[in-house]
Order: structure tokens, then sequence, then C-alpha cells
DNA sequence: ATGTCCGTAACCTACGGA
């Protein structure tokens, strides 16, 4: 089983890598994140000519989420409680329940955004608390929240701003502490491992990225997982989204 | 620290958001 998260930045303008990426990786769950659609220009026929059911959650101009599977793909809810914005979607998919997660980004630490933000994120916690716990689950997307210092190419260069602030960084390991494990942290304890990096100033190439996006899971599917990792390669060429692919490989028959 | 990209509305340019 092969599960990717990517934070596409318009699926309009990401289709061709998009479309190009399934073909390569052939992966039999993606979550994705700022479709930036609605449903009416949401491709569901061309997934579907590529083999992937899907459930998208869109809004029109900003943010959208969407699962797409080629391993069935039921009970679909969308958004959370009291949010207006189109952040959140779940489905079940080969027995497992799957989050497609756009946490807001936070704009600045004195920007009402921050505050929308750690509500959202608290939210998210007490939506996973209340879960089944007997369903294998898994989380992922773009979280905007470099958990730790390990995951900002310069902490001195981010100091006093938003992705990196304490409260932030405290919300994601209270998502975590109802029993989720971060997947990258897990087999790759030392490692960078960007997600991100910004369009501007040739981030890319000087390593100025940061690591905020994740998949998370249950402790009994972590331990299924041979192999965790960032998919660079998607970052680069022609177009490319400003996010590369989280991507998660593990043992699964149901 | 801000060198880009995206969608929109309104028109071939500016703006909000990231």
């Amino acid at each position: 089983m092969k599960v990717a998260t990517w934070n596409v930045n318009s699926l309009t303008a990401r289709w061709p890598r998009v479309e190009e990426w399934i073909r390569r990786h052939e992966p039999d769950v993606v979550l994705i994140q700022e479709t930036k659609q609605d449903d009416k220009k949401f491709p569901f026929d061309a997934f579907a000519a590529l083999g992937y059911q899907s459930a998208h959650y869109g809004q029109g101009r900003w943010n959208g989420v969407a699962i797409v599977s080629r391993r069935g793909l039921q009970d679909v809810e969308r958004g959370l409680v009291d949010d207006p914005e189109a952040r959140l979607i779940a489905a079940t998919c080969a027995g497992l329940r799957f989050y497609s997660c756009y946490v807001p980004n936070g704009r600045s630490l004195d920007d009402p955004h921050y505050q929308y933000k750690l509500n959202w994120l608290e939210s998210l916690r007490t939506l996973l608390d209340a879960r089944d716990r007997t369903q294998p689950v898994m989380m992922g997307g773009d979280f905007n929240v470099a958990m730790s210092d390990l995951d900002v190419y310069d902490p001195a260069a981010l100091e006093g701003m938003t992705h990196v602030s304490e409260p932030e960084r405290a919300a994601i390991r209270a998502l975590l502490a109802t029993d989720l494990v971060d997947l990258g942290r897990h087999l790759h304890a030392d490692e960078p491992s960007f997600t991100w990096w910004d369009y501007r100033n040739g981030s890319f190439h000087r390593g100025w990225g940061l690591r905020i996006d994740y998949l998370f899971a249950d402790a009994a599917t972590a331990a299924r997982v041979s192999d965790a990792y960032v998919d660079r390669e998607a970052r680069k060429g022609d177009k490319p989204s400003d996010h590369a692919p989280v991507v998660a490989e593990f043992d699964w028959n149901s």
C-alpha cells in the first residue's frame, strides 16, 4: 500500500504534474490540499480514467481538499464543525480511515488568522480524540507548522514568525497525543527532509525549506510502514507546486 | 528577506493570499 499527501497549489494549474506523478508512482491513496476548485471544476473523470475514485470538498478560489483512491472510497465526511472554509475531508479506503487536512497558514503571530489556526488545530484534535480507536487511521496534509528546529533550514531566520511558534508546535504535539505517530520521524529520526520551499529567492536550490507536510498514523499501522520519504523530484522541473509529496509504504491486506 | 506563483475581477494590470 502506497499513500501520499501533496499540497498541489491549484489542481487546475498542477494537473499535468499530478497526472504524470500518479502514472509514475502508482499510489493507492493520495491526500490532496489546495485544489482551489469547486466540484464543477474538480477532475473526477480524469482521475477515474487513471483508475481512481475521488471525493472533494472545495469552495472555489481558496483552499479545497480531496482524497483519491484506487482501493475503494466510502463514508466521506467534509469539514470541521463551524468552519466556513474547505480544509478537511475524510474517507475510508481499504479499511483505513483517511483524513486530508489543510491547516490555516496563520500569516503572522499578531494576525487574527493565527488564532483561527490555533482554534482549527484544537477542533481537529477534538475530532481525532473522539474517533473510533479500533479503526486504523491515517491523517496527512499541509499542517503549516514545522514541529521542531530540525524541520527548519535556519531556525534563527524564522524566529518570531508563524509555522515555528511554540503554541503551534504544542497544538501539533497535542494531535499526536491522541495516539498518532509521525511516519517521517518514525523511520528517519534525524533527517531534515523538508516538504516546502518558497517560490521566491531561489529557495529550493539554496535548501531553504521547511518540513510542514506530514503523514500521521495510529501506532499499529505505523509499525507496518516500510518506507516514508519526500519526493523532492516533484519540486523540480516545469511548473512545480511549492510543496513536494510525502509518501509512505506499508503492508496492508484488507 | 522577500528575487514567485495562483486565481480573480476586470479588462492587458493590480490585488489578496501563500
